[in-house]
DNA sequence: GACATATAGTTGTTTAAGCAACTATATAAA
DNA sequence: TTTATATAGTTGCTTAAACAACTATATGTC
């Protein structure tokens, strides 16, 4: 089946990422900007929790596609800034759920409207077609990879 | 011009750069597993140096899409591998030239096939021409936004 | 119940990114 | 030629990723 459509010269950017680093800065900027000073990285944790709230870090793990020890720093970083808060599970000891405080609801709105700002600025001219068939290449190598 | 074809549950892996992100681990495992003891991101700029030795930082920050402080510790560590050389150059005292050791041109021919092979693993199941398209988006997205 | 094993989370260490501030050299303008 | 400005590179600081080693609690087996 032969997928050696790749030279040498296309190979890169595919691996280092180009365009999704691209669209990180460009994303931790508007949200500079605009005055919302969290990374998005925490931005990313908190994504999840505006559509789940209480989840274990372990689901969060999952979720976000990060190991336990990125989970927990960027947990500790966010209790730090009074977003989120630790509450030990009743059921299962070795548990915490993590709750979202109100601070951190308040940024739901406002930063999912940066981000698809965001998403538009990075899609500027590309057809409607194209973003979906991008979409369903980038799913098709996580599922490879994962 | 309304790309609003983006709605909040298609959002999140553009963002993240899940797919990145994955193949950036993958083939740092398929480096680990064949003894290759060097990160993704030092042979992104080895990669560019394979292409054309004796490049300044500058060049390798614009090549790379890194910043000066990011190339500088980048050479640093580089340079701790016994891989590169900053050279002075004669003509603009400001500028370092880097070289290639012997050692890091022995790595170009096995970490190219790896990094092709790792491509492969992760376009396994996508056609040429839909490949072809994702790159084209990447592209764009990496122009509107550079 | 005792012991082995699996799971949830934390800590230590190394590498890297992003940003601001800095030094040194080169170039342009007066 | 002096002065201002631009460019090349480094250093300091904070945040995060990857990996290994660790603690604590749960679960499964005898």
């Amino acid at each position: 089946m032969s997928n050696n459509q790749f030279k040498k010269s296309e190979l890169y950017s595919f691996i280092t990422g180009k365009a999704s680093t691209a669209i990180a800065r460009r994303m931790q900027k508007n949200f500079k900007q605009n005055g919302i000073d969290i990374t998005i990285e925490q931005w990313s944790v908190l994504y999840h929790l505006w559509k789940e709230d209480g989840m274990s870090q372990q689901s969060l793990c999952e979720a976000t596609f990060r190991d336990k020890p990125s989970i927990t720093r960027l947990l500790d970083n966010l209790e730090k800034l009074q977003l989120v808060k630790r509450v030990p599970s009743k059921e299962d000891r070795r548990v915490n759920m993590i709750y979202l405080t109100s601070a951190a609801q308040h940024l739901q709105e406002q930063t999912i409207e940066l981000a698809n700002q965001t998403l538009n600025e990075a899609l500027e001219g590309v057809t409607h077609g194209q973003i979906e068939i991008a979409k369903e290449v980038l799913q098709k190598v996580y599922e490879n990879l994962k």
